[in-house]
DNA sequence: CGCCATTATGTTAACGATAACAATCGGCGG
DNA sequence: CCGCCGATTGTTATCGTTAACATAATGGCG
């Protein structure tokens, strides 16, 4: 069977006894067409199963409505519900989204990835990528290139649509002391990571304001195994009583360190994660966390760059911070 | 400032000295080009920085070089996973990838979203989507669009490649009868998903082999919540020693529902996921799971893909397996 | 030494849409 | 009754590339 060629334009056109280019203007709702010729236009399409062909469209106007996403691991919870959020949000507006997912994140590939999506011309790129090293590429982008990043607390140039880390590790620590803990523990990100810095940023400032002592943070790297490890290094230290874990994984294999370690959660020790994963409200016990929107941060990035995209001069910076929300549940209680 | 426009193929060909058809010859390695012009062409290239327009040749070459996926719930670890997998091989391969998340499964949405991305011209879709609905919109694609199928076990005329999910719930199953245990129930899947169903089959069929009897298999949605409701009503049952949950999430609602019946795991009962997320090594306990590798199923989705796009004619249809592993950890035990 | 097969390059025409401009048709004011 | 205006439609150029064909330079060989 030969693949028969879809129609185009002037299979339409001459179908309806037009040209092509009335053809066009119904397609692209001019007003100055005639009703009886628009509906012997939209007939003919219909007929045929004409589909406009989006490849020719948008090297005339030069506007692919195709947005580029640069991320890092997409199988992580926050940036795969963020790019959910996000195509969603692109579909809506009639944009379709391609998506690029780095395995390192260094200042190259996200370079790389941004020109690799600039070539196939999409109309703007949004990089979901909080760690320094990719912020920090993002200054090297061509200014006229809309973009918006998903991040941490970075100043910059680009616009930024962040959910507010400090503000919500600020919500985890707070609510540890009001529980009556002297301190409290952090278990922390990777130091590059911006959400990292700012969570770790949000757990000092507080315990500082109340005048606690502020302990060591025990190093992690989102992983359940780090947070098992670092679980395993507190487990050893005597008169620990509340932990800070910097994501809900970690938290999870802190929770599971201090299990195996014989110590009752959250009798002996409260735990507080961060991320508010599907499976943390079934964790055991089911675990106290701070939630972020990723769907709104995903919509606002949108936004934000729909924005850029339709202003014709230059477009300014703009900084969206998404206010973080708190889940109590029983993994933390009163200190004894 | 004025954005001033990207520099073109004619005009690294008037910077060269040569006709933009010879810029064209070198960008696509053409046999026929002195060594010496190429290398003029080649410095003018990277004098203007030119990049060249994929749109205006994914026009004139009707290839895009752009991959469809339609997925649903892409924030799901399986479906996540896949389309990482997906993503890596295609950009591997030169490849760009544009993807639909939708959030209901009907055979509308789905054929809406491969038209949808029809239109923006991919040269191939690849649908992740194994519920029965999903997998009959397929039915009516257009043969000549290549497209690539993940799903559970459904026949039909379009290529698929799957993990063997009766395998895996065969080993998952067989496990648990050779620690001891007299029967297996079964917190499956939503009945019109096909990994589902060939979860349950694989159970069922182990069972009926065995000659063991086979218990109402109890129903839940994927979600920890769902296997939570699952567990409590197993707790409540007498003489339930071990279960197989149809995923992982579910196997922690599970998990945590026996926990607070103050029933011990595994020492009183044995519990099997279905997964291996990266979070199941860390719950209490570590549990026991069938793995599923997406990267090699994604792997697998692009060569199908990429064999029938570079087929001249009609295509065949492929159906690849791929076999399950199994991860034995400590939410299993021998039966008392 | 001249002819033909290569090799290297240039020229022109697609691809399928939109944009800019031109042309036709009524109606209406002068 | 003429000419101008706005509504409607058609014609032609254009986007930036690759394909097809045309042409010019080489080089081997009888």
């Amino acid at each position: 069977m030969t693949r028969r060629r879809p129609p185009v334009m002037s299979d339409v056109a001459r179908l309806a006894g037009v040209s092509h280019q009335t053809v066009s203007r119904v397609l692209n709702d001019h007003p100055n067409v005639r009703e009886q010729t628009r509906a012997r236009v939209l007939a003919a399409i219909d007929e045929l199963g004409y589909r406009r062909n989006l490849v020719a469209r948008a090297l005339v106007t030069s506007r692919s409505r195709t947005l580029g996403v640069v991320s890092f691991d997409t199988t992580l919870y926050g940036p795969a519900s963020t790019i959910y959020g996000i195509e969603q949000a692109a579909r809506t507006a009639g944009y379709f989204v391609s998506i690029v997912s780095l395995k390192s994140l260094d200042a190259s590939s996200v370079r790389d990835a941004i020109e690799y999506l600039t070539e196939q011309g999409v109309d703007g790129v949004v990089v979901v990528a909080p760690q320094r090293s990719a912020a920090s590429a993002l200054e090297s982008l061509p200014t006229d290139m809309p973009a918006v990043a998903v991040e941490g607390t970075h100043r910059s140039h680009v616009s930024a649509v962040c959910i507010d880390q400090i503000e919500g590790a600020r919500l985890a620590t707070r609510h540890l002391l009001e529980l009556g803990h002297e301190t409290v523990w952090h278990v922390s990100g990777p130091s590059d990571w911006l959400e990292a810095e700012g969570r770790l940023e949000g757990w000092r400032s507080v315990l500082e304001e109340a005048g606690r002592p502020v302990p060591e943070p025990q190093p992690g790297d989102w992983s359940p195994r780090s947070g098992y490890a670092a679980g395993k290094r507190l487990a050893a230290i005597e008169g620990v009583t509340a932990v800070f874990a910097a994501n809900d994984q970690m938290a999870l294999g802190v929770l599971r360190a201090f299990t195996e370690a014989g110590v009752k959660v959250p009798e002996q020790i409260s735990i507080v994660g961060f991320d508010d994963i599907p499976e943390s409200e079934f964790f055991s016990p089911p675990l106290t966390t701070v939630r972020q929107d990723f769907d709104a941060v995903g919509r606002h990035c949108i936004e934000v760059l729909l924005r850029q995209i339709d202003a014709s001069g230059p477009f300014d910076t703009e900084r969206l911070v998404v206010p973080p929300g708190f889940v109590v549940r029983a993994s933390t209680a009163p200190a004894v």
